[in-house]
DNA sequence: TGGTATAATTAACACTGTTAAGTTAAATAA
DNA sequence: TTATTTAACTTAACAGTGTTAATTATACCA
């Protein structure tokens, strides 16, 4: 009885060719700039195939996105481990946070900005890799607050000013790429340090 | 001769009336889903008449987003006549800019990041709204680092850090509306406030 | 009044996302 | 092996998009 999970085994690549084709032509043209017929085309399929694999355009760039998304996931969730520095763990985390960002621009701004607006309330509700990209935020945060690290307690508010410190210089830094930043590194190392330094003092 | 001038009024006028309908319903409606035939209902005109006055949507969307952005550079432009405490003046900067983003998320979105993607170099160019924007920033900044109030001397990457910081929450409490934020006006003390003395420190 | 420049329109093109209906191929049952 | 059911995929079409070329209407001047 084999035969049923070839063919969702079959099914399966089918969608992740799909979505391999979509995430390529997402990065090099942008979303707006791919039709469902451009993917259908590079995949050798008919555009009406794409509909049985995924509702609609919108839910094969969420795909994509959230595929994008577990990567960062994985490197928070790694700094996270090592609980000795938990301010150390904060930049560390701020510095991969941002470079992520850089790495995938378009899945950053699609998952942080642009989707949020379409989808109201996501991005970040209950269970979405967003919030889980917080929730370390706020543990490292809150490990910082117990050991009396910052001047104020509230975890709330301080994990997001530090959140709202990178994602503004993440987002600054792939949408100016040609504005005279000061070195890369060195002013999202200042971004963060600052912050930091502000949240202590 | 008072005859070319009168035509040249009522193009005035006409374009005038184009640009507050876009206005209208790219605010309304977001930009993605108001097409040109829409905008030329509302003003009861042919669709191609816009392009008489518009070379394509997106100038015409250039155009409404600039007519915006002039607000913002008014009132920093008055925070920045009191010279007495830059350090303040900077607190009130960066609240009124923040501030103005949330009055007008579509208009500040599209300008600082949506737009710079398409148009490569653009939203921050020579002469461009966003430039005098941050020429502001700059003077202020300066002006702190003169009277040696912060730490480091460094006049660009300050100001940059500091509006990294304005531009992240900024565009946190736009694109996430329901997410359970510290009380808004709170968070964007906070933010500018944790900077600054992250600054200074 | 006739001619001319300018403003605005009509019709069309080449796209878009998406759906309903139709076709082909494979797996099961007789 | 042959017939039937089921799943996978495609064709054709719809309603809409931004935009352009060709055409008509309008207001001015001689």
């Amino acid at each position: 009885m084999g035969v049923k999970e070839r063919r969702a085994r079959e099914k399966e690549q089918l969608r992740r060719q799909i979505l391999s084709a979509a995430r390529e032509l997402f990065v090099n043209e942008g979303y707006e700039n791919v039709s469902m017929r451009k993917i259908a085309d590079k995949i050798e399929y008919s555009p009406t195939t794409i509909y049985l694999y995924f509702k609609d355009k919108a839910e094969l760039l969420d795909s994509v996105c959230k595929e994008t998304l577990l990567n960062l996931l994985d490197t928070l969730e790694r700094l996270n481990r090592d609980k000795s520095d938990p301010v150390e763990t904060l930049r560390k985390s701020g510095r991969a946070y941002v470079e992520f960002g850089l790495k995938y621009p378009q899945d950053y701004k699609l998952t942080f900005v642009t989707r949020p607006q379409f989808q109201k309330g996501l991005g970040l509700q209950e269970g979405s890799v967003g919030e889980k990209v917080f929730n370390y935020l706020r543990a490292t945060v809150s490990e910082c607050t117990r050991r009396k690290l910052f001047r104020q307690a509230d975890v709330e508010t301080t994990g997001q000013v530090l959140w709202a410190a990178v994602h503004g210089v993440t987002l600054l830094l792939i949408d100016f790429p040609d504005f005279p930043w000061t070195e890369k590194d060195k002013l999202i190392d200042m971004v963060i340090h600052t912050t930091i330094e502000g949240l202590k003092a």
